[in-house]
DNA sequence: CTGTATCCCCTATGATACTG
DNA sequence: CAGTATCATAGGGGATACAG
């Protein structure tokens, strides 16, 4: 709990070290939150963390994905390294994703606050129906 | 590691299981992860991480977040359970923010992610910067 | 000091149709 | 099969002014 303190302290003393010139721009923080809490990203990273998943497999298991956010996201995930995408000249060619050594290290980091969710989700909606009922 | 991946699998079944009535909306992971994603909220959840703050004081240390936005931000994570809201009556009232013991552990778990993104943020750069160059 | 109320813009997401 | 292109919409976020 020290250690939460000392560093929560010591980055937002870099964030603001960087106000004025990048800001939130060069935070590394954000640098990785923002690309990662998009609609669908949570979901695919699971999914691809379970095992590499062609196209189409992905938008059958994932039913109510646009095919333009399927693209997209995986796209988006692909430019940060996350996620790995192979193209293999079958006839119609297959594309195949897969997580990358960068991705897997990602997905172990962010797994913490998966599993946070899953335990407390519920306390989460009860605090939001409690504060919805005390506005007058 | 395997852990992971069963785990991943498991959530992918529950997701499943939803949709056509809720989908994500029902999400455990959603609930939580769609209102901690915002632009400031990492930022201010760190700031109370390290100690209670009245909301004139945020607005110094977070110079660039809109009055607006500081507001908002605060409320929404004030709604989750996250943050308590107290106000003294004092003159003119001055209003003091502090993390909740279940902001405080879900804060804990994020932090897992916040630590990796410091590490490795250099590495997601690179890979954009690669990403983009291999475009024609 | 701590907000609320407006107005406005931009980006994320979705629906649909088309292509190699 | 695995995408692109186009158009439309909703919500996040900012600037500014006002209020208790």
């Amino acid at each position: 709990m020290d250690t939460t303190v000392v560093s929560a302290r010591r980055r937002i003393e870099i964030y603001r070290a960087n106000v004025g010139n990048g800001g939130l721009d060069n935070c590394p923080i954000r640098t990785v939150v923002q690309n990662i809490s998009g609609k669908w990203s949570a979901l695919l990273l699971m999914a691809l963390a379970e095992r590499p998943y062609r196209f189409g497999e992905l938008r059958r298991l994932v039913p109510d994905i646009s095919q333009r956010m399927l693209t997209q996201t995986l796209r988006d995930l692909q430019r940060d390294g996350y996620v790995r995408r192979e193209v293999f000249p079958t006839k119609p060619p297959s594309v195949e994703y897969s997580l990358t050594d960068l991705g897997r290290s990602m997905y172990d980091a962010i797994q913490h606050l998966f599993h946070w969710a899953e335990n407390n989700h519920q306390q989460v909606r009860a605090a939001r129906v409690e504060f919805d009922a005390a506005e007058d």
